[in-house]
DNA sequence: CGGGATCCGTGATGATACTG
DNA sequence: CAGTATCATCACGGATCCCG
């Protein structure tokens, strides 16, 4: 019986699943953090507070959409803060909480890694393009 | 002229990003570095070598297809080995590579941070959801 | 039998236009 | 200026087949 075996399969799998979010519900923190936006986002805030038009030429090649949505899942998580000027035109600036501010440094080594590292991790992109 | 302005203001902006991305090679890394699946691949490999079944039954969620991807992309930046062995049935073991432990303890971090904050965001998810 | 390539439906993502 | 709404696209995940 395939079908009964893949059904079983999918079931097993799904209980895995379930338990290891249940009994590890940090995994979801990560995917959260380990988001290409939400680092590039973060990084940009080191620097100090920043408004939104400001973050989306630093980010330089983010959507609205994706920057907006980056910034309000970093607000509900507790990790930046925005505050509204109501003034006109409207002014947002978006900063780090105390929270974010203990992330932050990660982030800033991770993105630190990046730069020092790139020439070795394009000699390997080559050498491996090469042998391939 | 309204689209004049529009294809004006899109070329600025794709000049800009070339010129950025020219500049900054290291913003590619950061996005490749910056991924949920790697960032958990990393993490599972801290603990040593691991084979492929391993991984696959350690990460939980991860479809065979991205596990895959994600190994490829690593061990083209020289991040992992990949070591097969031609018995029967196959066996593929993986391996962080020097470069790829250096950088294994920025994401560990990263994962420690997560676990040890979980509680703060969830709190202030919470908050968050009551105050909307 | 484990590792992985392929086809295809779906949800996330990006470009554009529009609003307070 | 700081978004929202809409639509086109593409990457992702699941099922299936393949190869050693």
């Amino acid at each position: 019986m395939p079908t009964r075996n893949a059904a079983q399969q999918r079931e097993e799998l799904a209980r895995a699943y379930d338990a290891y979010l249940a009994s590890c519900p940090a995994r979801q923190l990560v995917d959260r953090i380990s988001d290409k936006w939400v680092t590039l986002v973060i990084s940009a805030l080191s620097d100090g507070p920043q408004r939104y038009s400001d973050l989306s030429r630093r980010i330089a090649g983010v959507s609205q959409k994706m920057l907006t949505q980056t910034l309000r899942n970093l607000e509900r998580d507790g990790l930046v803060s925005r505050e509204v000027t109501p003034s006109v035109p409207v002014r947002v600036d978006y900063e780090l909480t105390p929270l974010g501010l203990t992330l932050m440094p990660l982030i800033v080594h991770i993105k630190s890694w990046a730069e020092c590292h790139m020439g070795k991790v394009a000699a390997a992109r080559e050498t491996y393009d090469a042998a391939k």
